[in-house]
DNA sequence: GCGGATCAC
DNA sequence: TATGGTGATCCGC
């Protein structure tokens, strides 16, 4: 079995060894390669590079030769060249910090400087040091260094575990709600733990000793092992790692060793126990003892009042080892006084790279530039930098709530258009079925693109109800690539990383919600007001508004509108955009309607079975589309036929919003465009079974089969393939307002059994996937939740699961070895 | 809401 | 040899 590391860690093997090396001689390095008259951009660009050094505990592997190779091989590469250009953005925004900073008057400092001391007063105040939070942090990273330089111990199974497994298995012990983020971190509050093990018996804080433990390193010489037993589990522990010179145990007062047997009877009886105190130290002690017995891995750990700090304290002495920041303020802020802003998590390159302009490299630069800090930056980010100058954070662990987005995204060599709608359209299956997993429907797709010249693009749409299947996510996301293409047409799209995610999700209240809306509809003998399905309020809190930013597709109508305009007079214009209609969701019959509140009546009487079709008629000259178009559930804007086209010759637009909620059921993606105007005639028709990816059908008699184009045709097809868009001369073509189908079919009647059949499709898949439980809809306060706090290490939220998890299962070592 | 950018792991 | 994938957040617009 080969050594289970992901890119992740190689990516970080090769950036943090490149880390170590000497400033001069990256300097040296960078001079060579650039411009020299630009040193602060050779410079600049190492740290972006990752050649700065931020980890702990790096010594004694050849960073010179690293780096020579690093810059060397990149000189000349097209990341090279992007490495520098975003190396250049920066600068700009140093450039424009600094104009800023040279504008500010001395009584604008001083009037800064009074604001932030009193919150600095405050936060000092509020400070709580009653709390002992532990940072685990596993040494994977060393143990892939060992393996790496001993070729012989590849073969051998090694643990790269998950905190998630240590879940179940020791760190529950001491706090159930422990935090574990990613697979190699997890933070503790052990503060109850301390408590409670005061009173501990020493019977529950002894352990067995089973392997070897290099945590226990320290107080080796007290214990006697069976050699035998130890050779048979040396694969496992390299001698780097496990050595005493590397050993920094350095504030361990270390457990009592108690052998089961006497002395003498060791060589004949290996089994021992240790028993670990009640310290706080003790108990990490024990936590490490305990993954290694478990995992044969070390780990690292900190000890301090907050998250931020225990994490830095985790740092400190790795590998294979702890620290911990006493819960007095003098101990932290000697802590924190010195020590790199780099060093703190969530200050990466760029604000370090930008801090350093100002003069700050300490975090007791940070504090005493303070005022400044405070008239350059967001508020919310001079709290957090204010914050982490006093050594304060999050001294609870927040679990991080509903997951926000979901996303794939693929590196590849170059690939024709074909290929990369194809690929799309994978991405878009991928994420597909990960949304089925967790249940989630999307509102928001946004495609990712990243071109050869490693240049990154994000193009978003957000669609009016929800989506979930792979054929509603294509659909949005074959536009925004059809569009990006169209940009830079005639010339190809040349791209290196393609991407989908979804975002915007229903929660949980309001999947309840819009169920309960549905089902209340349908519901034999049960009334629900039809204005609560439909009145805007009601649809505002369940469906956002369309886009201001127009999809591709009403892009296009909006150019072809255009086109007309310049063809037809402007009263006609003003005809076309007077007349409009919106389709009864009940009876399916049109109605020209002068108000909502006129339309919502009569949806009102059709649900209780009273509508007259007299209703519809008396609504007319309505000016309602622009009032509801944010509503437009099932509403229709198309053009007086009798006043447009029988006067101009001109085409006909269909224009619908349809709503998406209840779109479960879509199988086929069918639009057709009819161009009268240049008889250009397209059919575009794509089944996207996954079983039938290439099935091409033709559902329409009436397209010219010179013109006819399809996604997915072999590569032969090198003309560009635009998204379609429908484009109708017949403005009687009925929309199904399920699955937002055009259908073949005139008669009303059977247009509506295939409206039925779909409706009744989504309710039963609905009602099977939905588990039962009450809530209230609280939209409004999830979509501003993401805007209170930053997400910095301070403040700890949990790491999203699916994604993680999936990385879990590949790793088929750790499973194993944890049986 | 969108898009670019930053950050963590 | 040739520079990753996923998720979150912030900021300016």
């Amino acid at each position: 079995m080969g050594l289970p590391l992901c890119q992740v860690r190689k990516l970080q093997l090769v950036q943090n060894m490149a880390a170590r090396g000497k400033p001069e001689k990256l300097l040296d390095s960078a001079m060579e390669n650039e411009n020299k008259d630009d040193v602060s951009s050779g410079v600049g660009l190492l740290l972006r590079m990752g050649l700065n050094d931020n980890k702990a505990g790096m010594q004694g592997l050849d960073k010179e030769k690293i780096n020579k190779i690093i810059m060397e091989a990149s000189k000349g590469s097209k990341f090279y060249e992007n490495e520098l250009k975003k190396d250049q953005q920066v600068n700009k925004r140093i450039e424009k910090l600094l104009e800023l900073k040279n504008k500010i008057t001395d009584q604008q400092i001083m009037k800064a400087q009074l604001q932030m001391d009193q919150f600095v007063m405050e936060m000092e105040r509020n400070r709580d040091l009653s709390c002992t939070i532990v940072h685990i942090d596993m040494d994977a990273f060393y143990a892939a260094v060992e393996m790496r330089d001993n070729p012989e111990l590849r073969d051998k199974p090694i643990a790269v575990g998950s905190m998630s497994m240590l879940v179940r298995e020791i760190l529950a012990e001491y706090d159930p709600h422990f935090l574990p983020m990613g697979l190699d971190e997890a933070y503790l509050n052990i503060t109850e733990h301390l408590e409670e093990r005061k009173n501990w018996d020493e019977s529950k804080r002894k352990h067995l000793i089973k392997t070897n433990s290099s945590a226990l390193d320290g107080k080796q010489k007290r214990i006697m092992y069976d050699e035998s037993k130890l050779s048979e589990n040396a694969h496992s522990c390299s001698p780097d790692l496990f050595g005493d010179d590397i050993l920094k145990c350095k504030q361990n007062v270390g457990p009592l060793l108690h052998s089961e047997e006497e002395e003498h009877q060791q060589s004949t009886a290996p089994t021992k126990s240790v028993v670990f105190g009640t310290s706080a130290e003790e108990i990490v002690e024990e936590i490490r003892f305990r993954i290694e017995q478990k995992t044969r891995l070390t780990a690292s750990a900190g000890i301090a009042p907050n998250t931020m700090l225990a994490k830095m304290c985790s740092d400190q002495n790795k590998p294979n080892g702890q620290y911990r920041i006493p819960p007095d303020r003098e101990a932290v802020m000697n802590f924190i006084k010195d020590l790199a802003i780099r060093k703190v998590p969530g200050i990466g390159k760029v604000t370090e790279k930008m801090l350093r302009a100002l003069g700050i490299v300490t975090c007791t630069d940070l504090y005493q530039q303070r005022a400044l800090i405070s008239l350059l930056f967001s508020e919310t980010s001079w709290r957090n930098f204010l914050e982490i100058s006093l050594g304060l954070g999050s001294t609870h662990l927040e679990r991080d709530g509903e997951r926000k987005s979901m996303s794939t995204e693929r590196t590849f060599n170059e690939i024709s258009t074909e290929e990369q709608y194809k690929l799309c359209k994978e991405l878009c299956s991928d994420l597909a079925q990960d949304l089925k997993k967790e249940g989630l429907k999307a509102r928001t797709v946004t495609l990712k693109l990243k071109n050869i010249n490693f240049e990154v693009k994000t193009r978003a749409t957000t669609v009016l109800s929800t989506i979930s299947t792979e054929e509603e996510i294509f659909a949005v996301a074959k536009d925004l690539l059809g569009s990006e293409m169209e940009n830079v047409a005639p010339q190809p799209l040349r791209l290196r990383l393609m991407g989908v995610r979804v975002s915007g999700f229903l929660t949980e209240d309001e999947k309840k919600y819009q169920q309960k809306s549905i089902v209340n509809f349908l519901e034999p003998g049960k009334q629900v007001s039809a204005s609560k399905l439909f009145s805007r309020k009601s649809v505002e809190e369940n469906f956002p508004r369309p886009p201001d930013r127009e999809s591709f597709f009403n892009k296009k109508r909006a150019t072809r509108q255009q086109d007309m305009a310049s063809v037809t007079s402007s009263v006609d214009q003003a005809k076309y955009n007077e007349c409009q209609f919106f389709i009864c969701p009940v009876c399916f019959e049109e109605h020209q309607d002068s108000s909502l509140e006129a339309f919502n009546r009569h949806i009102d009487k059709c649900l209780s079975g009273t509508s007259g079709k007299d209703d519809a008629k008396s609504m007319n000259n309505s000016k309602a589309w622009e009032n509801t178009s944010d509503l437009s559930l099932y509403s229709k804007k198309k053009d007086c036929q009798k006043d447009n086209a029988s006067n101009q010759g001109t085409e006909v637009q269909a224009n619908y919003v349809v709503d998406y909620a209840t779109n479960t059921s879509m199988d086929i993606c069918s639009i057709v465009q009819n161009n009268e105007h240049n008889n250009e005639s397209r059919c575009i028709i794509s089944s996207d079974r996954a079983s039938g990816m290439h099935e091409k059908q033709d559902l329409t008699s009436e397209v010219s089969s010179v013109e006819k184009r399809e996604y997915f045709e072999e590569p032969k097809c090198t003309e560009i393939k635009l998204p379609c868009f429908s484009y109708m001369s017949d403005n009687k073509i009925l929309v199904c307002p399920v699955c937002n189908l055009e259908q073949k079919t005139k008669d009303l009647a059977l247009f509506n059994r295939h409206v039925d059949i779909c409706l009744n499709k989504g309710i039963i898949k609905q009602l099977t996937e939905n588990s039962s439980s009450a809530g209230t809809l609280d939209r409004e306060q999830h979509s501003t939740a993401s805007t209170i706090g930053t997400k910095r290490a301070g403040k700890i939220l949990q790491q999203s699961t699916s994604k993680k998890a999936k990385s879990t299962n590949s790793k088929c070592t750790i499973e194993s070895f944890f049986k």
